[in-house]
DNA sequence: GTCTATAACCGGATAGAC
DNA sequence: GTCTATCCGGTTATAGAC
């Protein structure tokens, strides 16, 4: 059974990712979160002191799950190959599921970017790892671009639909959500086939 | 000879840029403003009434320079491949010259989507053209990728190392400034390789 | 723990002298 | 046009009853 100050403590971590997300730090209203989380707002301060510290909370929770995601589909990969297929695959699927979150970190990231670079460093995110799998396949079929600039590729391709989504699903598709709901499906896979006919030589 | 009024006006349309583009609309504070233009605070209220109406001032001068940029070089490109060239070139170098434009524009269009594509919808942004220009070489020696997809990625792969920069310099080259600026002046041929290697079938 | 009431503060906006 | 002084609304934060 669950206590109640889990119960409440647990809707408002709930009701502030909500309105976090949403609005940004600066953006978002103590009241608006209360009203979320169906509580008092007084009882925000109860529970996490002050605004500042609510953030900060949601702010880790929220990008130690990042970071975990994407070292779960690092660890799952062993070839240059499978790791551009599992990385693109696993990235655009958790992306789709939250869509909110690269807007909620790079806003975070303009508004603060010394906190970002310090929770990285707390999370055992490994890269070198990351960057020995892309580099160590010293092939002819391979081309030798720099690993460092692979990875930023790869996660731009992946990322960008998602922050730019206003204006894709706006001016280039005319707010038809249809056609731009198919074009994120359709993504995952021409990213795959983009990235691979660029670093693999073809025979 | 340069009108007072003209001289405080564009005292404070400088200001306003640099501390909006930091911050944004909700974390600008027109103190702050007032200070880095040197003025009293109750004139920026004599020049341009709101906040709301100053922000706005300084978002459509900011969104409308980019769209021009973009759209000249389109105009100077009429194959596929020296579009590429050119776009990918020109866009990087406008990028490096004012890298914060990307965040501030992403910014705002997460606070207000709507108004950025009424924006763009404004300026005469020719979109059938450059979809066409990357359409209409059905030739055995270019790949058939989606027309959108492909720009999407292209700006992706120029955009994404600016909005990300704190995490690429900070965590990728541990805040080595030397190293992310040698990094962004490869990005711009790599980006060219990375895309023409995948757009062209290689003999 | 949860609520109501209110304090304390901040920031945009205005009035009015010069 | 430019300044000082001030207002006013909104928002975070706290005091205190239950």
């Amino acid at each position: 059974m669950v206590s109640k100050i889990e119960n409440t403590e647990f809707k408002i971590i709930t009701a502030a990712r909500k309105v976090f997300l949403r609005k940004g730090m600066d953006g978002a209203r103590m009241q608006e979160i209360a009203d979320e989380a169906g509580i008092n707002k007084s009882l925000l301060h109860y529970y996490f002191r002050s605004k500042d510290k609510l953030f900060d909370r949601v702010f880790s929770d929220t990008f130690k799950s990042v970071v975990e995601t994407i070292n779960k589909v690092f660890s799952t990969s062993d070839t240059l190959e499978t790791f551009l297929e599992n990385f693109i695959k696993g990235y655009t699927s958790v992306l789709r599921e939250k869509p909110y979150i690269p807007n909620f970190v790079l806003h975070e990231l303009s508004r603060n970017p010394q906190r970002i670079v310090e929770y990285i460093n707390t999370t055992n995110f490994d890269k070198s790892r990351i960057i020995s799998l892309i580099a160590s396949e010293p092939d002819l079929n391979v081309r030798p671009y720099d690993p460092l600039q692979l990875i930023v590729d790869i996660i731009a391709l992946c990322i960008f639909p998602f922050v730019a989504r206003p204006i894709i699903s706006g001016f280039l598709f005319e707010d038809d959500v249809e056609a731009y709901n198919s074009f994120l499906e359709e993504r995952t896979q021409h990213i795959i086939d983009f990235v691979k006919a660029s670093v693999f030589v073809q025979k």
